[in-house]
DNA sequence: AACCTTATAGGACAATCGTCCTAAAAGAGA
DNA sequence: TCTCTTTTAGGACGATTGTCCTATAAGGTT
């Protein structure tokens, strides 16, 4: 097999599994058994494990990009595109409900452990609040549009940490519902 | 030195230990190395390392019941009560930009690890949901108390969430202010 | 077939983990 | 002071961690 498959099969398995059970937590046992490969060929794709956590993050930005790139490229108005973030929560929910937002807990653990990835991972974040600060320009909001996009970003994440506390469908709804209101009253808003 | 002491001073420094590296990240070692005990001697207070986080959570429980239990004694009205949760970003500002919120990042990792404590860290988050929601009934708002106490919570997460990721001193207070418009809506709403 | 690069398996390695045992020190009561 | 309980220190234990080495297998080119 093609050194490239193999370590795409690995950067993937990993990605779930640090999503699932954290960095910390998953050994390069479990992602050699998930990859179904030996653990001592991991040294010939990746030299540490901060290595794939690196490529990892790497992938996350690349598929949120082509996720963002995809939304704009589908002809959607601004707030339509801003509504498609908003029900990622819900696209997203029986994941997020068991663990949570893959962006916030990645970013938290690494604030934790100390980790000199933690800023890469905190690339997640901008990329998602620079993304909506557009957004929100394009609504005629160019002067707190920033505001706005860490505002949407703080309620999304909130909803996904205690949707994963709680377990609780109704609530995820529910906080979904509010958020879209505020965005209309945003739009509607004068300035 | 009495048992009690030594307990306590474990318990204390557990408890410091796990919300600034996390349980899985803090070792027995790192614990005896704050308390300045022998390692071994540790068995003798502590049989496992999920009973010294059974501790830890049952003196977390304690220390929030006792300081909602002060917000009440003080003679605030329910609105100045909920005011001072929201606060709770403020006054802990500095620990929450470096480690988070200490109840989300817990029970967000105890998740992750499906530790069998979960619902325990759990009953954290209950803890503070109920207190609200008794607020909000107190503020006539019986009906959707609950759901108000979810809310704000959320949004108390999120924002503890993000301040964490981009140590942002300004966005905390944004969030804070706003929260507290939020809560000036929800008490002169006619209902 | 012979050859050379690429990829793999298996295990060695030092360190650290949570757990547990045991002998000695400290303290209390007679 | 003698005795008995409580508390402590130190280390052994098996397992697992991330890292690294080496011999072998696979694949492609000539």
């Amino acid at each position: 097999m093609s050194s490239q498959k193999t370590r795409e099969q690995i950067v993937e398995a990993a990605d779930q599994l640090f999503y699932r059970q954290g960095y910390e937590h998953t050994s390069f046992s479990d992602i050699a058994g998930a990859v179904k490969i030996s653990r001592g060929n991991f040294y010939y794709h990746f030299k540490t494990k901060d290595e794939i956590l690196d490529a990892v993050i790497a992938q996350r930005l690349k598929n949120t990009r082509a996720m963002l790139d995809q939304w704009e490229a589908d002809g959607a108005t601004p707030a339509e595109r801003i509504t498609c973030f908003i029900k990622i929560l819900i696209t997203n929910q029986s994941k997020i409900m068991a663990y949570g937002c893959p962006v916030g807990t990645l970013t938290g653990e690494l604030a934790k452990l100390g980790h000199p990835a933690q800023s890469d991972a905190g690339r997640l974040f901008t990329l998602f609040r620079e993304w909506l600060a557009e957004q929100f320009t394009a609504l005629g909001r160019k002067a707190d549009a920033d505001q706005l996009a860490m505002h949407l970003l703080s309620r999304s994440q909130g909803a996904a940490t205690l949707a994963n506390a709680f377990h609780d469908e109704a609530f995820v709804t529910s906080e979904v519902d509010k958020m879209c209101a505020w965005l209309d009253g945003v739009i509607s808003t004068e300035h």
